[in-house]
DNA sequence: ACCCGTGTTCGCTG
DNA sequence: TCAGCGAACACGGG
């Protein structure tokens, strides 16, 4: 379920539950591995690893060994972390357990398995694929907005495809690229390369406000919003047909942009009619 | 049965 | 050569 504040919100349960602690035994799940790794290979890798702070840059998690190399994560659509005692059975979906010298377990649950793991070697995991592909992470080390402007004119493709290409800015996905722009009021067809500085730095603002919006919620174990049953906490995301929460007039819109669902006030954020060349 | 999906990658096209 | 775009991946849940 994650974007960045998701991921950021596992990132730090990791932090509490991994950091300084060792690995003791690993069960493995092949499935959505990183290039070079098998589960053998990983599972070897893991034994005995001490973990340091992790570090996480867009979507992407690295758990950072004491002696060098890092545990590699990304949870893909469905992927998920928990926590348990030894001994308590393991999760449904189990792609990775981590039983540590607390008599603790944590789990990697990935039920539609597109998550990925696997080792990554080196001291400097940023300067490691797949986080060298990375463009800047819009949480710890946002563009400004004249680099922003640059970023978004070097594509004419819609904004929101735009603002979702992980090597352009790092953390954006389905959800929050358009709440961000519904925040902006900027349309998610709009020809990125058509938006103007004061435009780029709404958009900064509402990318930074619908994250909060998620990093706010963390209860220290799970995510709260995710729970089965939770009520929707974002602003258009899943709203069509409802009245636009800012305007108060016009009925939230869906479309397909890019394979996906995309919503839309048409009063908050109008399409300005495509100029005709002569 | 059928459709949908908070992500990424691959292959085709112009 | 490469930006752009659609399909594919896997599988649970509504």
């Amino acid at each position: 379920m994650p974007e960045l504040p998701e991921v950021e919100l596992h990132r730090r349960h990791l932090e509490k539950w991994l950091a300084g602690r060792t690995v003791v035994d690993v069960e493995v799940r092949p499935a959505g591995l990183l290039d070079g790794n098998s589960a053998q290979s990983l599972k070897k890798r893991l034994k005995n690893v001490t973990f340091e702070k992790p570090v996480r840059v867009g979507k992407h998690i690295a758990v950072p060994s004491t002696k060098g190399g890092a545990l590699y994560l990304h949870l893909g659509m469905t992927g998920n972390f928990s926590r348990r005692k030894a001994g308590e059975p393991e999760p449904r979906f189990r792609a990775l357990s981590l039983f540590l010298d607390d008599d603790r377990v944590v789990d990697f649950t990935d039920a539609r398995r597109f998550g990925t793991m696997g080792w990554l070697a080196g001291d400097d995991v940023r300067a490691a694929p797949p986080f060298n592909a990375l463009g800047r992470d819009l949480l710890d080390d946002p563009p400004g907005p004249k680099e922003f402007l640059a970023l978004l004119s070097t594509t004419k493709r819609p904004v929101k495809i735009a603002l979702m290409e992980q090597s352009l800015v790092a953390g954006l996905g389905n959800i929050h690229a358009a709440e961000a722009l519904w925040r902006a009021k900027i349309h998610p067809e709009r020809p990125a390369n058509s938006l103007g500085v004061d435009e780029v730095k709404r958009l900064l603002t509402g990318i930074r406000q619908t994250f909060k919006l998620v990093l706010d919620d963390d209860d220290g174990e799970s995510l709260a919003y995710v729970e089965q049953g939770a009520v929707n906490p974002f602003k258009i995301y899943d709203r069509d047909g409802e009245k636009c929460p800012r305007c108060k007039r016009a009925t939230i819109g869906k479309f397909t942009q890019g394979g996906r669902s995309t919503y839309v006030c048409p009063v908050c954020q109008p399409l300005p009619k495509a100029r005709k060349r002569s």
